[in-house]
RNA sequence: GCCCAGGUGGUGAAAUUGGUAUACACGCAUCCUUGAGGUGGAUGUGGCUUCGGCUGUGGAGGUUCAAGUCCUCUCCUGGGCACCA
């Protein structure tokens, strides 16, 4: 038989109906008694449609807001619309209609979608950010912004998106393309406006290390500031007074700086001109990259180049003359716009060098132990210049090897480098020497030096060994005879390159020879010893480093990767830029009795040719300036990147009706920081770390009282479509929340986004439509108790339920864990469900604990059972410990379970393991041995180890 | 390439932070109920099994009385950054 179902949409209507009524929800700012406590989510855009991304953020913040409201906190939780932007204008511009009305009408149609959620929002604080008492104060800030330096109109290269005409932020292109519509970028210079965030990078890294929010989330933060340690150092140019700056973070390698490069539109290129003795070449290779676009320029890693002909720069270390060239694998706009360039241990310069065949020099070291045959104590030590020669056979593709005769050894051919000896020649002379083979040709040197540490039996020292290894290809089989001595010490071995890979060959360095031997050369990028480096030679690079900076007269610096944040737009929609110029083209703020600086009317969306901002064309803008400013005065055209409009929002929630304050400061010093922020993990690297300068500029002012804005920061997952798609129109996977509050109820709609994961988790959850049904069904159940519920005795194992899921649906709210809260409100139905009669006490415990999830079924159930006025006033249960008076714990023999007693928890160790024995297959596990060994944690665990001697195995 | 996060049943996921692996739910199977369904309910549900057990948290080692949890190596997936010197 079917059983009754409560009908959600009348109980929902009315519940919601008596909350407004009752004005529940509207927070008294000003009140003294309670804990204050700001929730906040990011307001959503007004894209006319609540989607189900909206609803889990709603509601989820919601469940929580009401548990801190039945905890006692006064509860700040409110919602705005950040409403400019293009897609309403774009919109606008397709329906013919006027952006604000747009706006309005979409704002007005999401208020009824978030109230049918039953969020607890109090719209008497509602902003929106497009409304001229809201962005008054936006320009009024940036207005304050501009009076610090920290606005600053300059003539840049900027990313242009022909599409949407309109210049983007460093930040809103992805991969060369225009992050909103995927149209690829142009590179344009343009004079425009930028918020001087760079000047904040070191405060904005070092305030995120004690934040309390999520490695990763932070750690994202550091990688777009992209911090990095280095030097500054200068090239002197011979025969000229200038000198080229490079920023390089490998100092320590400056004596294998074998040339410089310039960035193509570093200033110096144009003053090395008249000295340039292959102009023509320059300027081609200067237009040709000026032409292609940052993603043209970063797709093809291809390196190419010019060299600066006849010109010379001077490495202040060895004071050698080096070639400069300019390339565009050089950035103009990090560091310096120049590096030195050490090809052996950087890829870049490598792949450089090898194109433009230039010399490469190996000035560190790596380091490998032999761990076999480790330094011995008290033995003399030793360095030795040594060469491994290999010699491959092309017939039979073997590579000539010794096993060694009074040592378990097999190596190449090895030997010392005797004074004025070249590396080749030797290594050819022990070839010859050791194996006999004289007709070998030179192939090639792999690599640079390797130091190799070990402790040399055969000559009772420590060694260090200083290994160049040379490749020889062997011509013929002709073969002088060995020596008595040489034929003494090893046999010679040709193998395969399997059998060098995979018999142990006794060269400590011989990971680096393999892969030089069969995966070619590479920049060595690791750390070790410095060689070919005048006084440094023989310390350890990192160690050396600051030294070596110090010998070249250079200076250690910090250099962050994050650019000033370009904040001028050229559409229509936006926040209008408060600023006018004098007839001479300087910058004036509008003052602020001139504010809000009024998006005109006479002119509305859409684009011109001339690729100014809609703005320009506004007769009445010009009107406005030359009226109140005078003859020759013009206005700004271009308006505000909408991150700057949200940057300060959550201020504004304090006092958002304000005329003689952004915010007012009293609420503000109560108020902030705000205490948790809800949001997507899209906004970690723009809208998060936009905000956190904002404000800490704004701090600097003395206008907000904290140096950071959020306190928490959790990071929402996402909502997947049913196919486990990211829900999208173009895969028509889209779910309307809408049509399922309808079918299943508001209260089982947010109870399965509480249950279908850990929210401040970077996972992706698919939205089942099953699963909504199972809450559903959950709450149904919840509906049918009410015919149990009677007057009865509340037993101990009843209070004790109610003890356990009390606590656990708060701590695990608390920390945004509803998933297992909800599990652990099942799991109570499902024992009250198993009583005859549910005391009615109890059953009015279970529905305050369910409030903040299922808040209009519970809120009427309440009132059904007599409870005094909402439910979700009633006061929230302290968390108490459970008295626990057994427990069923595990035993284990020799770890592994065998059984299980129920013992109190201070049941005592004899006790339990007599429990334990008591068990047949413990005791049979024993093998009816008394245990060896007990461990017995009380509450726990019991493992008996059995004597393994005299049980047997 | 670098930096994170994560791999647990058919699925979403739990696991008191080293102590009974798979809570809760979905799905599935069998049975009951209804005239039938996208109804309601009961039971079962990691794998293998000779029904005694054995085995099992991506893989391989290790530490420990005891490992999903700690250590080493490795594979895979997702996210961020990416010619940043």
């Amino acid at each position: 038989m079917a059983k009754e179902k409560y009908n959600h949409q009348e109980i929902e209507k009315r519940v919601q109906a008596a909350w407004s009524a009752s004005e529940l929800h509207t927070v008294d700012l000003a009140d003294t008694e309670k804990d204050p406590y700001f929730l906040l989510f990011e307001f959503p855009y007004p894209s006319g449609d609540l989607h189900i991304g909206h609803w889990y953020a709603f509601a989820l913040c919601d469940v929580y807001a009401r548990l801190l409201r039945q905890q006692g906190k006064n509860v700040l939780f409110p919602i705005g619309f950040d409403s400019f932007g293009l897609p309403t204008e774009n919109a606008a511009i397709k329906n013919n209609v006027d952006p604000r009305e747009w706006t309005m009408k979409n704002i007005e149609r999401m208020r009824g979608q978030v109230r049918s959620m039953g969020t607890t929002v109090d719209w008497s604080r509602e902003v929106i950010s497009s409304e001229p008492e809201y962005y008054r104060w936006t320009q009024w800030l940036f207005a304050k912004l501009f009076e610090q330096g920290l606005a600053e109109r300059r003539l840049a290269p900027v990313k242009w998106c022909p599409k949407d005409q309109t210049v983007l932020a460093h930040e809103q292109v992805l991969d060369g393309k225009c992050e909103r519509c995927g149209t690829e970028v142009e590179e344009k210079h343009l004079t425009q406006w930028f918020l001087k965030i760079t000047k904040y990078a070191k405060r904005l890294l070092e305030d995120l290390d004690p934040l309390p929010w999520r490695e990763d989330i932070k750690d994202a933060q550091r990688a777009w500031i992209g911090e990095s340690r280095g030097a500054k150092l200068n090239f002197s140019i011979s025969g000229r007074e200038e000198s080229i700056e490079v920023f390089t973070t490998r100092p320590d390698t400056l004596f294998g700086a074998t040339y410089v490069v310039l960035a193509p539109e570093h200033p110096l290129v144009e003053t090395l001109l008249d000295s340039v003795t292959n102009k023509d070449a320059v300027l081609t290779y200067r237009k040709q990259t000026a032409q292609k676009s940052e993603r043209e320029r970063s797709e093809n890693k291809q390196k190419t180049g010019v060299v600066l002909g006849g010109v010379m720069a001077v490495n202040p270390a060895t004071k050698e003359e080096v070639p400069v060239y300019i390339a565009d694998y050089v950035l103009a706009t990090y560091g310096t716009g120049a590096v030195m360039a050490v090809p052996a241990h950087d890829e870049r310069d490598f792949e450089f060098a090898q194109k433009m065949q230039l010399p490469i020099r190996h000035v560190v070291m790596p380091e490998r132990i032999d761990h076999r045959n480790p330094h011995q104590e008290g033995k003399e030590l030793t360095r030795r210049s040594i060469v491994i020669a290999i010699v491959h056979d092309s017939r039979t593709d073997t590579y000539l090897t010794l096993n060694w005769k009074e040592q378990p050894w097999i190596t190449f051919v090895t030997g010392g480098v005797e004074e004025n000896e070249d590396v080749v020649e030797a290594a050819k002379r022990e070839v010859v020497e050791e194996t006999g083979y004289t007709d070998v040709a030179f192939s090639r040197i792999l690599g640079g030096p390797t130091q190799s540490e070990f402790y040399a039996a055969h000559k009772g020292v420590n060694r260090y060994n200083h290994a160049t290894t040379v490749l020889f290809e062997l011509l013929n089989d002709t073969q002088e005879p060995l020596t008595e001595e040489e034929n003494a010490l090893h046999t010679l071995v040709w193998r395969t390159a399997d059998e060098i890979r995979n018999d142990g060959l006794q060269h400590a360095e011989m990971d680096l020879i393999l892969e030089r031997l069969f995966k070619g050369e590479t920049a060595m990028t690791e750390d070790g010893v410095l060689v070919n480096s005048g006084e440094f030679s023989g310390r350890g690079n990192r160690e050396a480093l600051e030294d070596i900076v110090a010998f070249a007269g250079g200076e250690m610096v910090t250099n962050y990767r994050i650019r000033d944040w370009l904040v001028s737009r050229q559409r229509y929609w936006g926040c209008p830029i408060p600023i006018v110029y004098d007839p001479e083209g300087v910058a004036h703020p509008v003052p602020p009795e001139h504010l809000p600086w009024l998006l005109p009317t006479d002119v509305t969306s859409g684009t011109r040719a001339d690729g100014q901002s809609p703005l320009a064309g506004s007769d009445e803008l010009r009107d406005r300036v030359t009226r109140i400013f005078g003859e020759g005065w013009t206005p700004e055209y271009d308006t505000l990147d909408v991150f700057v409009d949200s940057s300060w929002y959550f201020t504004r929630y304090l006092s958002p009706n304000s005329e003689t304050a952004f915010s007012d400061p009293a609420l503000m010093k109560k108020w902030l920081p705000v205490d948790r922020y809800s949001g997507g993990a899209e906004h970690t690297t723009v809208h998060l770390l936009y905000s956190r300068f904002f404000y800490k500029a704004l701090h600097d002012l003395a206008l907000v009282p904290t140096a950071e804005p959020y306190v928490e920061r959790f990071n929402r997952g996402l909502i997947l479509g049913t196919d486990g798609q990211k829900m999208s129109k173009r895969w028509g996977n889209v779910v309307n929340p809408d049509e399922m509050v309808e079918k299943f109820g508001a209260d089982a709609v947010r109870m399965y986004l509480a249950f279908i994961g850990p929210y401040n988790e970077p996972g992706n959850y698919p939205w089942k439509l099953d699963g909504v049904q199972g809450t559903r069904k959950f709450l149904d159940r919840v509906y049918q108790l009410r015919e149990k519920v009677g007057e009865a005795e509340v037993s101990a194992e009843l209070a004790r339920a109610l003890v356990r899921a009390t606590n656990k649906v708060t701590e695990d709210t608390e920390r945004f864990k509803m998933n297992t809260a909800v599990a652990a409100l099942m799991v109570l139905v499902r024992e009250l469900e198993g009583l005859a009669v549910v005391p009615r006490t109890a059953f009015k415990q279970f529905l305050v604990i369910l409030a903040p999830y299922a808040p209009h079924l519970s809120d009427h159930l309440w009132q059904e059972q007599g409870g005094a006025g909402s439910v979700h006033q009633a006061p929230w249960p302290e968390v108490v410990e459970e008295v626990v008076t057994e427990v069923t714990i595990g035993v284990q023999v020799n770890g592994k379970k065998r059984g299980e007693i129920t013992v109190s928890p201070e049941a005592e160790e004899e006790a339990a393991v007599l429990a334990a024995r008591a068990v047949p297959a413990v005791e049979a596990a024993l093998g009816n041995q008394p245990p060896a060994r007990v461990i017995y944690v009380p509450g726990r665990i019991l493992n008996l180890v059995a004597d393994n001697t005299a049980g047997g195995v």
